[in-house]
DNA sequence: ACCGGTTGGTGACCTTATCACCGACAGGTG
DNA sequence: CACCTGTCGGTGATAAGGTCACCAACCGGT
């Protein structure tokens, strides 16, 4: 576990910034539309922070400036799965989720960075989705992506073996051909164990396509790498 | 696998029927857009009919007056996994997510009984959105609880043991005391292998909780079989 | 009575999860 | 420097679950 703080004053900075521009997600809006968005304050939220925890209710839509936000479902036991990452350009789906179904949340978001975001009231965000087309195909195509991206976790946590959801992982968070994680944050991010991450590293590494450090994995064989994540045999 | 025939001929019904006093849930609609669909015509679609397949590219959005439709993820071996089952009442997300995201099916849905359904086009779908706000708020809503529902199953695939997820699946199937369910077809519910199913229904059987018949198991003991079915220990 | 398809049972084997440890390392602090 | 302490990673044992190969019982035809 990380250290975290949980949800501490969030500062805001001096409103009147034109934010709206950074946003490049919403360039194709209309007029009207980012007019009723422009005075929104921009937050500034601690790496660490939880945003929200399993049955909290939703506050707003979030739209991400910078940073990264990974939203977890928890299991019983304490093992955790990654559902998605949400950077600046993608939305939050479990905020959308209890802004328009009314259901409260059930995973668990944190920011893995600090983060710049704009957080859109409930209601303001109900009157965009009402009047503004683009704003709702905005909206929509999010939904619809996260959708997907949450049937795919669950096609590989189903039907994949932990070799090829391993070797996908590595490659979706190699800087270069270096991967900053610890075997658990790798057990966490494809819903394993750590222990099974350590002995599986091992043997991709005694087949040469990685080595291992201290917190860090390198990648030395991409692409075998890239053949195993398909998971074809 | 049931036998299946390809999407045939579906035949439709004399139009001019009040279907829309059938859906029941469409019955908080304003009359702008009740009187916006009353035109569609009524299909009838036949058992074991494929709805579509994954690749396709969605064509309406259903709505469901009579039957039931499953929708599964399929693995590579073929193994599959039940997505949710689609009831009058409930609506595809499948269809939705294409109609609004256009991402393409990676789903495949197949009518398990005879189905009454009616089919809104894309364009009048989207008018629908974007001119009314109880249409909206029946997609959102109806959008929200799949995902859910889909974050569940995701949730007991990832941390649930086999026999908290098939007491889960029986007691959900259950006509009365009796499941009329292959072994088959319980593995596919939730995601697992029929010789599993047989050994763990062998198990129950032993324990008292079940007898098996073929093609059925009856429930002989539901206050135990609820007891597994939450995953307490 | 026979045949083919469906359903279910079984053993062997491999992968994965879980538990219980232990050692190695890094960053303080005295 | 030596000493703690928390994090990180390695290891063995055991049990659950998935896969493969194969067979037996059953059912609905003809």
């Amino acid at each position: 576990m990380p250290s975290t703080r949980s949800l501490t004053e969030p500062r805001t900075e001096p409103s009147g910034q034109l934010w709206i521009r950074e946003a490049a997600v919403l360039s194709g809006l209309d007029r009207e539309s980012r007019d009723a968005l422009a005075d929104l304050p921009v937050t500034a939220i601690g790496k660490g922070t939880i945003l929200f925890h399993p049955g909290d209710s939703a506050r707003g839509f979030i739209i991400l400036l910078d940073g990264r936000i990974e939203v977890f479902l928890t299991g019983p036991n304490g093992r955790e799965i990654l559902l998605y990452p949400v950077e600046p350009g993608s939305s939050c789906v479990q905020t959308t989720l209890g802004l328009l179904g009314g259901e409260d949340y059930s995973g668990e978001a944190i920011a893995v960075t600090d983060l710049r975001a704009v957080i859109i009231p409930k209601e303001r965000f109900l009157a965009l989705m009402a009047g503004s087309a683009p704003f709702r195909s905005f909206v929509f195509s999010a939904f619809a992506q996260r959708m997907q991206s949450m049937m795919q976790v669950l096609e590989r946590v189903a039907f994949l073996r932990i070799e090829a959801r391993l070797a996908e992982a590595l490659l979706s968070r190699a800087e270069g051909d270096l991967v900053r994680s610890t075997h658990q944050e790798l057990a966490t991010a494809i819903g394993s164990a750590r222990e099974v991450i350590s002995r599986r590293l091992e043997t991709f590494a005694r087949q040469g396509l990685v080595t291992t450090e201290r917190g860090a994995v390198r990648i030395t064989d991409i692409a075998a790498l890239r053949r195993l994540a398909t998971g074809v045999d």
